[in-house]
DNA sequence: GTCTATATCTAGATAGAC
DNA sequence: GTCTATCTAGATATAGAC
């Protein structure tokens, strides 16, 4: 079971840090931060709970490491093709995808019940509205954007995390493209025709 | 503070009865299931803790009753006109109105931490999605169904739950009235021009 | 450095006095 | 019938042995 001999501690200890992150995350975003206890992330990292303890101080900043979303899209400048922005959209919100990462998971699982996760998620959420909003013409451009980020958070809510069966069974990009029009309908300027 | 003295010993009961459970449902509601607590239950209620176990058995119980929704929405019979349809989805999740019942919010906002909440949650959208579909034509019609569904969630999650700002503000018809070409590119039967 | 053992705290549930 | 007091369980967090 040891791995290659010649590591140095400080490795050993960043990827034990890491296994234990991992296994957090996966809990976290499975159960949420009530129900996920330090000895279950333990277990699941295969070491003492104390351990973790030791690591991150507390069952909150290891929350807050696990859950920590870096934004990866500083893109969205200016206003862009209609289409565009749609792939965007579903793209950035894993709706395509087959999931999105165990980071944003755990935030969304714990969002409605744990202030911290809230404050992460509205963060997060108004940051991609404030993006979205430069990107749309046309009045209530802000009102939009918040109606378009909600959308997909539920879309995601329904498909990754209630597993409901209509969502879950249809192949990803079936969903895309029955959601496109939706979109469209949120991005075209509201009374006017599309330009 | 004592009200009208002729009450009867079952008519009191009654009342405090409904006391607790109205105290439970906004907690749970406002909290969740795992940070709502027996005896802030109790406080709220202006009662005994002891009392609220007396009635209910457990907080289990507590909040299966808190939670049970009663489906009000038998109607949805065959395809109407997409317009009626979009009324009913905008009413029916109170985004149109200005909050939802504490009923609802109490089961919204436990769905995704607590098991038996979202066994709730999944039976009440399945429902909500059967009776949809049965009102769309065209291909993917429970698809569509589903996505209509989850678009209204994801919008009363950020409006009711999260408060994102940009949802708060705004005047909830104007929010319908932006939302509506979204509703309808799901309503609209994909790859054929409306109808 | 790692883990055993334990302190402490919180909350659900119960028993018995009034 | 109502409440005081308590029991119990489960979890975070810590102290100290190895």
């Amino acid at each position: 079971m040891s791995e290659s001999p010649r590591l140095s501690r400080a490795e050993r200890r960043r990827r034990t840090e890491e296994r234990i992150l991992d296994a957090a995350r996966e809990l976290f975003a499975e159960h949420g931060f009530e129900r996920t206890t330090i000895r279950a992330v333990a277990a699941a990292a295969g070491v003492d709970p104390a351990l973790v303890m030791q690591y991150y101080g507390s069952k909150q900043k290891l929350f807050a490491q696990a859950a920590a979303v870096r934004l990866p899209q500083p893109p969205a400048e200016g206003p862009r093709h209609p289409d565009e922005l749609i792939d965007a959209l579903l793209t950035a919100l894993g709706v395509k995808l087959d999931g999105l990462p165990a980071t944003s998971l755990a935030t969304m699982r714990s969002m409605l019940t744990h202030p911290e996760a809230a404050e992460l998620a509205r963060e997060t959420l108004t940051r991609q509205i404030d993006d979205m909003t430069g990107a749309l013409s046309g009045p209530d451009a802000r009102a939009r954007a918040a109606l378009l980020i909600c959308t997909t958070v539920g879309v995601t809510i329904g498909h990754q995390l209630l597993s409901l069966e209509p969502l879950r069974d249809a192949p990803p990009e079936r969903l895309a493209d029955l959601l496109r029009p939706a979109l469209r309908g949120l991005i075209t300027p509201p009374e006017s025709p599309a330009p």
